[in-house]
DNA sequence: CTGAAAGCGCTTACAG
DNA sequence: CTGAAAGCGCTTACAG
C-alpha cells in the first residue's frame, strides 16, 4: 500500500483536510504547521492518488490529441512535434495528453476515440486536417476544443495558426530581391489550408514586384492534387525545368516537398543554389541535415503546442471564452539551398 | 451533471451492485433482469467514470510509453508506428497509452516522468534506445516494463525484438543468389543492438558463400559512429564507389540510410539496380515512395506495438512471470532498388 | 440471483 | 487557522 493522505496526517498530527489544503496551496494554513506537513509529505514520499482527485473535482486533467491516421504515419514528423510540444506544457500543469488518431473517413457514431466515448478528457486539440464530422460533433457536445493549423471557412472556432501567408510573402520577396527572375512554385493540395496560404503569399509578393504577369503564375506553378511528398518535388522539378529551363528558383510548399525538388535538380544537374535557388516550408528535422543544407520557413512547432495547450486550459475553465485566433510567426532561415555565398567563402 | 450508476440502477428497479455487476461482466444476472439493465444503460448513454472505477479497483488503467526524446524528433517515423500499434491494442482493453520523453542526460532524480513519478501507469514501455538508470529504476520499483526493440546484455528483462539478424542473412543471400558479387554495408552506430545484428546478419551471410575473405569486409563496409541519416548514405556512398567502383550491390542498416545512399548513387550516374542494388531495412513509408521505390525488410511495427502491449498486460496481472522475448520476423520486400527485372517488364 | 453497506483516497463547504 | 463530515461514482465481499 501506498501512502495516503491519511498517513500524512497522523503523522503530521493534523486532520487530513489540512494536509489537503497544503497540497492544493489552498485557504491558510499556519505556516509552521503547513511546513511539518510537507516536510512529512517528503518524508514519506507522499504522492496523491490522481483517480481520487478527480474523482472528488470531477475533472479528468487528461486532454486528447486527435490526428488523421495518415498525417500521423506520413513523412510528417511535423504534428509529433506539435504533439511534444504539448506534452512539455503538460508537464508544468500536471495533465496529460492522450495522443490517438481518427481514420479518414471519420464516422462519429462508430470510431469515437474512446476518450470522448468514456468522457476521459476535458478537452481535444485537433491537428491539422481533420474529418468535419469530428469537429461538429465536438461542437455538439459542447467540449472545449481548438484547431491546430487548421481552420473551416465560415467558422470561427479556437485555433492555433501559423503564419503561413507572411512567412511565404517573405521568402518570395527574398528571392526577388537576391535578383531571382523566375521564380516557381511546387505544392499539393490546396484542400489543406496552409499550403493555399503560401501559395497565396507567393503570388502576392510576385505581385507586389509586378512579375506575377500574363502566363506567370500558370507557367511556373506546380501543384498535384494529392497529400505533399517528396515524389511530387521531384516530378515538378523535372517537368517543370524541362519545359522552362529559365527558373531560378523554386519555393515549395514544404520541406518534403523541396528536399524532393533538389533531388530532381540534381538529376538534372544544375547547380544549387547559383542556378536554381530552392526554398522549403515548415523546418523538419531532415531540412538541416539534407546536402545541401535546406533554405526554410522556421515553423517553431513546440511553440505551437504549447499555445494550443495554454489556449486550450483557458477555455477549459472558461467555456463561454469568446473564440480566438493565435497565428504564431514563422522565421526565414536561410542555410545553403538558396544562398550563394555559401559556397564561395 | 451525467448520469451514473444510481440513476440508472433507479430507472431500472435494481440495486446499483447489480448494473456493477453486469457492467464488469461479473457473477450472475438473471438474464431478464440484465438485459433491463443494458437497455437503461443503452437509452441513457450512460458511461462509467472512469476515475471512480479505478479509485475503487486500485488500477490506473494507464501504461505508459517512454523515448528518447532524439529518436522521436528525428527522421524515424519508427518508434512512433510502434507507439500506433500499441494504441490500437489498448483500445479493445479501454486503457490509455501515455506517451512521453525522457532526455538524453536523463536522471531519475529530475527528470522522472510524471506518469512514474505519481505512480499513473501499471506499466511502462521502454521503445529503443533508452537511459539505462531509467531501467534500472523500474527494476528496483518494481513497476512492469518492456523493453522494444533493445536489451541489455547479460540482462534478461522482458522484451520484445525485432529479428533482425535472420532479416539481414536474408537479404544478403538474396543479393548473392542474384549473382552479386561484391556487396557493401554502410551504417551508423554499432551502439543501438540492431544495427550491430544486422551486420552480423550481412557478414555471416557473405561468410556462407565463402565471400567474406581477407580484407572483403574492411573494405566494403562503412559505418559513422553516430544515430543514422541520410546523410551517412549519401557520404558512405560516395566514398565507397569513388575508392571501390566494383562494388555491386549495398546493404544499408536501414531505409534512411539506404534513401541516403540511393541518392549518392545517382549523383554519381550508376543505375539502378542494374549496376548497383540496394536494400534498406525497416520499411518505413517513404521507402514505398521513393524513386526508385526502395527494397527493404518489412519490420511489422503496429505488430510489435501490439505484442509489447500485450506482453505488458500479462505482466502487470502476473508479475512473477518469467521473463520472456517475444522475436518479431521481418519479411524481406523486394521493389525497385534490388529488382532489375523491374524496369524490363 | 440481488441488495445493503463499507470502502477506495481525495476535496470542499461549513463550523468553530 | 483547523477539524468533522459529507460526498465524488464506482467495486466488492457478504448476507440473504
Amino acid at each position: 500500500m501506498a501512502t495516503t493522505i491519511k498517513d500524512i496526517a497522523k503523522k503530521a498530527g493534523v486532520s487530513i483536510s489540512t494536509v489537503s489544503l497544503v497540497l492544493n496551496r489552498k485557504g491558510y494554513v499556519a505556516p509552521e504547521t503547513k511546513e511539518r506537513i510537507s516536510s512529512v509529505m517528503k518524508q514519506m514520499n507522499y504522492k496523491p492518488l490522481h483517480s481520487a482527485r478527480k474523482l472528488a473535482t470531477q475533472k479528468t486533467g487528461n486532454i486528447g490529441y486527435i490526428i488523421w491516421e495518415g498525417h500521423f504515419s506520413e513523412v510528417e514528423m511535423f504534428y509529433s512535434q506539435i504533439f511534444l510540444g504539448m506534452e512539455y506544457a503538460a508537464r508544468k500543469s500536471d495533465s496529460y495528453i492522450l495522443l490517438t488518431t481518427v481514420k479518414e473517413d471519420f464516422d462519429p457514431k462508430n470510431d469515437l476515440p474512446r476518450f470522448l466515448k468514456y468522457n476521459d478528457v476535458d478537452g481535444v486539440a485537433l491537428a491539422g486536417r481533420v474529418s468535419h464530422a469530428l469537429i461538429e460533433y465536438l461542437d455538439n457536445q459542447q467540449l472545449p476544443f481548438v484547431l491546430i493549423d487548421y481552420e473551416l471557412p465560415g467558422k470561427s472556432f479556437n485555433c492555433v495558426k501559423i503564419d503561413n501567408y507572411n512567412g511565404a510573402f517573405r521568402a518570395v520577396e527574398n528571392l526577388v530581391l537576391a535578383d531571382k527572375k523566375h521564380i516557381a512554385f511546387i505544392g499539393g493540395t490546396f484542400f489543406h489550408p496552409s499550403i493555399k496560404e503560401r501559395y497565396r503569399g507567393y503570388r502576392e509578393a510576385l505581385e507586389k514586384y509586378n512579375l506575377a504577369n500574363d502566363g506567370y503564375l500558370k507557367k511556373y506553378s506546380y501543384c498535384e492534387n494529392i497529400e505533399t511528398s517528396r515524389a511530387i518535388g521531384e516530378n515538378g522539378a523535372t517537368k517543370l525545368l524541362n519545359r522552362h529551363p529559365e527558373i531560378d528558383a523554386i519555393f515549395c510548399c514544404n520541406d518534403t516537398t523541396a528536399m524532393g525538388v533538389i533531388t530532381g535538380i540534381q538529376k538534372i544537374g544544375k547547380r544549387i543554389p547559383q542556378e536554381i535557388a530552392v526554398v522549403g516550408f515548415d523546418d523538419i528535422p531532415p531540412a538541416e541535415y539534407n546536402i545541401p543544407k535546406l533554405s526554410t520557413l522556421r515553423v517553431p512547432k513546440l511553440e505551437i503546442g504549447k499555445q494550443a495547450f495554454m489556449l486550450l486550459n483557458e477555455l477549459i475553465n472558461n467555456p463561454n471564452m469568446v473564440p480566438q485566433t493565435r497565428m504564431i510567426s514563422v522565421d526565414l532561415v536561410i542555410r545553403e539551398s538558396s544562398h550563394s555565398e555559401s559556397n564561395e567563402r
